[in-house]
DNA sequence: AGCACGCCGACT
DNA sequence: GTCGGCGTGCTC
């Protein structure tokens, strides 16, 4: 019997999760899951699609089923579990799996995109082939032997390409021989004339080879081999493992022994990282031992290395390693024995826009549970989700608190801004206490560090003489000044308040809005420290990867005195002549209104603080905020994470926050805010009869208008147990009964799950 | 999300 | 006359 085949194409189009195609019967044989088709959508699209599922079974839809036109690439662009993986994060982050396809597949494999691959050409010369054997080369070297550049050149060409292969099979790039040789293109061109070399196009490749010879692996220090030790026992029990380790402790050194035991069961090992900018440091460490094993994947790479590299990954002797951004999950590992999420605390690895919003770490937890593989989240400042996760035993937990050089931690000093300030003995945003450090450091000829966080801009409300702040009544965080609409808003769950006149607290008129950036701080640097050379880090100076790696090297060779950055500064940068760290103003990173703030204050401050005093020397923090007893403050002071973490909990079980409960942001769009607050209030209403006060909004957030789209946000607070199918049932089905009605048709919504 | 179709106003 | 503004409908 001869059935029809059916496929289950992935495109790029939000209607459907997949859409069915026939096969015509010529093309089914190289037809499997992970092939890539190319399909005609619409009466005149054409998109390339991934094969999710072959079938027989007769659709019935309204649509006429169309034939597949072609299937593109011999072979399927995915390994077996990719799919699998593709399918996970679709269902978990509430998005279209071609949403996923869209992120994931590098556009040159696609038709539908102007750029397809193309391979890199390079012109190649070999000998013609009458003189392939040993002795017809003696009369092709006969014939040169009037000529001697001829022959020079045909002698290097004999020494260079000089290998196992037989003689009529060599050959070497034009480029290679040139160079070597020595001789200009026109001998060579004469040679090609005479026929005794011959010249041809071949594909090669764009990534680079590791010329230099590869490093034995260091030994590991006592307690570094404990830590090892234990990482591997943990493993052994556990398939993710928690290292904190306070910076500088030699994390890295222990990456690089697991990766060395990964590489011998010829397992694949993933390493990621938050950002681009921390790339360039690892690679050079990696490289040195695991030279071409390793390949580099991030944003900034172009089409035709991604197409390259994919297919590397595809074929059985790819890499072995690959270090990248949270992207990266997404490659076709062949088999994964280790996942390394470096910095797992920082926000850079969860996507925020588009779909697919993935947590690049979690979702690295879930892959590698698809291939068996284990994983090592590292720290110096966990987040409190990895944290709490090792506290209740899912996760390993391996501390390493000394520093790899015995330099002690830095000492850290708080200043009483507000104090200062009420004596008027603040130098603009400089403390008598900061200011002295500085003029001792730079005698000393060490550097300094200035840490402005970029989000103190955001302004806020500040009685003059008390320092209240208004807080928001839902969500216990501070609101933030916003002057077009002159109103104070809640970042987080968007509610907007009055601007008070009279403090609360103390019936003072006098309420201010603060914020300053890193800009006014380099202007006041200049003022004070005509003499210095002084740089500036944020977004603003570091609009490429070029722009940062010259600040970075700069300051690491000295021409840079002071640096003042943002949090930009803070990530896993390893500098060595830092003698003093200030933290300008702590406050602004404490108030800011977000569940996670004290988190992340503590983590930048922590971060920051650690730059300083590396090689035996310790160093010197200077920590400016107007409240020195506050909890936090005092946590930083003794270095005591866990004691952040305790009263972080408390406040999450109070306020229903992470980790124990799922957050899940919806965001309503719509070009009419009439209809749009009509829908909002509708949706949210519908979602409360099943999920009741889980359901918390509609709010207007604080920017309410994004590219002439007006903005509301619901969100969810979802017990970690619940089951997220019968979640993801009740928003679809809410959703479609929501927009079968006309009325709120145009509304776009979007899900955001575990917003960070 | 794209893209064609179609219906109205400002031009060579 | 017709070029082009963007509302509406359709896509396995």
């Amino acid at each position: 019997m001869n059935e029809k085949l059916y496929i289950e194409v992935i495109l790029p189009v939000p209607l459907a999760d997949s859409y069915t195609y026939s096969v015509p019967l010529h093309l089914q044989k190289n037809i499997v899951p992970g092939s890539l088709v190319l399909v005609e959508f619409g009466k005149s699209k054409r998109y390339s699609g991934i094969v999710a599922y072959i079938h027989t079974i007769t659709p019935i839809t309204p649509y006429e089923i169309k034939e597949i036109i072609a299937v593109e690439n011999e072979q399927p662009v995915l390994r077996r579990p990719q799919l699998r993986f593709w399918e996970w994060l679709s269902q978990y982050y509430l998005c279209r799996p071609g949403e996923v396809y869209k992120a994931v597949l590098p556009s040159g494999f696609r038709t539908e995109s102007a750029t397809t691959y193309k391979p890199k050409k390079e012109l190649f010369v070999s000998l013609s082939s009458q003189y392939g054997q040993q002795d017809s080369l003696r009369i092709a070297f006969d014939k040169v032997k009037n000529a001697p550049r001829q022959e020079q050149l045909l002698l290097a060409f004999i020494e260079y390409t000089h290998d196992h292969t037989p003689l009529k099979q060599r050959s070497i790039s034009k480029k290679d021989l040139l160079f070597r040789s020595g001789v200009s293109d026109n001998v060579l061109a004469t040679l090609v004339e005479k026929g005794i070399l011959h010249t041809e196009e071949k594909d090669v490749s764009r990534l680079n080879n590791y010329q230099h010879k590869l490093s034995e692996l260091h030994l590991l220090k006592d307690f570094q081999q404990k830590a090892y030790t234990e990482i591997v026992g943990n493993l052994r029990e556990k398939d993710v493992c928690l290292l904190h380790g306070v910076t500088a402790s030699g994390k890295t050194e222990i990456y690089i022994r697991l990766i060395a035991e990964t590489l011998k069961l010829q397992r694949q090992v993933l390493f990621l990282l938050p950002e681009i900018a921390l790339t360039t440091q690892i690679t050079s460490r990696l490289k040195q031992f695991f030279g071409d094993q390793l390949g580099v994947y991030h944003s900034k790479i172009n089409n035709n290395e991604r197409v390259e590299i994919w297919n590397n990954l595809l074929s059985d002797e790819g890499y072995q390693i690959i270090l990248g951004v949270r992207s990266s999950i997404f490659l076709p590992f062949r088999d994964l024995g280790l996942i390394i999420v470096d910095e797992e605390h920082e926000p850079g690895y969860k996507q925020q826009d588009p779909a697919p919003r993935y947590h690049s770490r979690n979702a690295a937890i879930v892959l590698a549970t698809m291939h068996g593989a284990k994983v090592i989240l590292g720290s110096a400042t966990p987040s409190i989700e990895s944290f709490y996760n090792a506290q209740t035993g899912k996760y390993g937990y391996v501390c390493m608190n000394r520093r790899f050089e015995e330099t002690e931690l830095p000492e850290i000093f708080p200043v009483d801004v507000k104090e200062l300030r009420r004596k008027k003995k603040m130098k603009g945003i400089f403390s008598p206490l900061l200011i002295e450090n500085m003029k001792q450091t730079l005698e000393k000829e060490e550097q300094i560090i200035l840490f402005q966080n970029r989000r103190g801009f955001a302004p806020m409300i500040l009685c003059k003489i008390c320092d209240w702040t208004p807080k928001c009544r839902f969500c216990d965080v501070a609101l933030t000044y916003h002057k077009s609409i002159h109103k104070l808003t809640c970042h987080y769950c968007g509610s907007t308040y009055q601007v008070p006149h009279v403090c609360p607290e103390c019936d003072n008129k006098e309420l201010k809005s603060q914020g300053f950036g890193t800009e006014q701080v380099e202007e006041e640097i200049k003022s004070l420290f005509p003499h210095v050379a002084v740089a500036r880090m944020d977004t603003d100076t570091t609009q490429n990867k070029k722009n940062i790696e010259s600040i970075i090297s700069d300051f690491e060779k000295g021409n840079i005195q002071i640096l003042v950055g943002t949090q930009m500064i803070s990530k896993g940068l390893d500098f060595n002549g830092v003698g003093l760290v200030g933290i300008l103003n702590a406050d602004s990173m404490m108030n800011f209104p977000d569940f996670r703030a004290h988190e992340r204050a503590y983590q930048l401050m922590a971060q920051v603080a650690g730059r300083a005093g590396r090689r035996k020397h310790q160093g010197k923090v200077i920590l400016q905020t107007s409240h020195p007893e506050h909890p936090l403050i005092q946590f930083i002071l003794s270095n005591n994470y866990e004691g952040m973490y305790k009263l972080q909990m408390e406040e999450r079980s109070l306020f229903k926050y992470p980790p124990l409960y799922r957050l899940i942001e919806i965001s309503l769009k719509h070009k009419n805010e009439v209809s749009l607050k009509n829908s909002a209030e509708k949706y949210a209403e519908m979602l409360r009869m099943s999920l009741g006060d889980r359901v918390i909004g509609p709010d207007k957030p604080m920017i309410g208008k994004i590219q002439s789209m007006y903005l509301r946000k619901i969100i969810l607070k979802i017990e970690i147990s619940a089951s997220l199918n019968t979640l993801r049932e009740i928003l679809k089905e809410t959703q479609n009964r929501l927009l079968e009605d006309v009325v709120f048709k145009s509304t776009v919504i979007q899900y955001n799950v575990d917003p960070v």
